[in-house]
DNA sequence: ACTCAATGTAAAGGAATTGTGACAGAATGT
DNA sequence: ACATTCTGTCACAATTCCTTTACATTGAGT
């Protein structure tokens, strides 16, 4: 069974809600709407979106104010906020969704945009939502998943090549000796070629890029600098 | 009194400067901004920043630049650096860490994603610092990640340098007879002409700075004086 | 002051280590 | 069965590091 995604849509303007909420639908999704940020949120609680679409000026409370609300609860915590806001608006009000937006988009807005726009975000929710990624230098590794974000893109890597990798980044910094490298990613058993190592840690600087990686001559290497 | 972190944010696009920043100030941070290289180092130099964070692509004079020349200056040389690239944007000559960055986040970034690195960039820094600050004579050693600070700058050494800096700098003021530096460092069995020692020697009295070290002629070299 | 052995210094060769591309067997997918 | 990807090894190139060498300078003892 394939469940189509909820969304939520929270504007005062009834053209917006309409205008959006047909897209929408056209595109498949399961479009509730609200009229105020009061409404928005009694509807947040009892359909369990998975998308808020949140105008940031509304009469009596406003977008930050419900996506403040929405965050706070526990229930609703993974669900993704998108903020609607009028083309030259402040930017500084827009970028209160240090509340915890996930994204933003201008009025006036064209429908074709706007469903590409929810797509991507849902699309990206299931990594994003749960938390951030353990960033460091750029290099995010997914134990689950057994890939790494370069820059937000996810890559996959053989299996050595991850597990020395996941070795190295765990501790950036720290040099981990040939031997070290060794028996804990070759094991204390097997036997092979000290020149093994290097040649996969080429492997790792072609294609997560040079520089990631430090060689400290007669002792081994390390991850960052 | 608990004094907020400094940073300062260099990038030529306005819109940038002020998402960024306000979702720093949100997260009660002292923000600075600096729309060019140039006024970027000027403002770095007077507020002395706890962070920096740079936008690699400017007119004029870039990251990059901006970077070295902050990192080679001694009253700064304690700063953190971040660097600012476009997704996509090829990165390799940022991550070549010869540019002396400590971090870097892709845009566009979403304020939450800055927060918690920026975050994670100071705590890092702090524990850097108070977990290792055995400085004997402005020198500490960090055996883990095989380098030395001099005077807070981080600076890598080759093997033998840096086996021997590690023995004196052990004892300081303790001497070390020629014959017990040539067996701690070198071996027993190895056997190199006794003006080895010397050549070491002086490479890093000229890497750490002269006066670090003295002879004791006819007897051998101690740390310290 | 002089001497001479010890040390400072710079440069240069050689040694050791690592980078790199190509290849073959193993493992895996189709 | 075939194609593809992964893994490890090799040979050779590139690089860094180490050691030696040669000469200058120092300083303790006479």
């Amino acid at each position: 069974m394939n469940m189509n995604k909820k969304i939520l849509l929270v504007d005062d303007e009834p053209d917006i809600l309409e205008l959006i909420g047909y897209n929408l639908r056209q595109a498949g999704y399961d479009v509730f709407t609200a009229k105020n940020g009061k409404q928005g949120i009694e509807m947040a609680r009892s359909v369990n979106p998975d998308l808020i679409i949140l105008d940031v000026m509304m009469p009596e409370m406003d977008g930050m104010e419900v996506c403040n609300i929405i965050r706070s609860d526990s229930k609703l915590s993974h669900t993704i906020i998108a903020f609607l806001t009028a083309r030259g608006e402040d930017y500084s009000q827009v970028a209160g969704f240090d509340a915890g937006g996930d994204d933003y988009i201008t009025k006036p807005v064209k429908p074709k945009v706007i469903v590409s726009r929810v797509k991507a975000l849902l699309r990206r929710s299931r990594s994003d939502k749960t938390s951030l990624p353990d960033e460091r230098f750029g290099v995010a590794i997914d134990l689950e998943r057994f890939t790494v974000l370069v820059q937000g893109k996810e890559l996959a890597l053989p299996k050595k090549e991850f597990e020395l990798l996941n070795l190295l980044w765990s501790e950036p910094g720290k040099v981990f000796k040939r031997e070290a490298i060794l028996s804990a990613v070759w094991g204390n058993d097997v036997v092979v070629g000290d020149r093994t190592i290097d040649v996969h840690i080429r492997k790792l600087r072609s294609k997560l890029g040079d520089g990631l990686f430090t060689t400290v001559k007669g002792v081994g290497y390390k991850f960052g600098k």
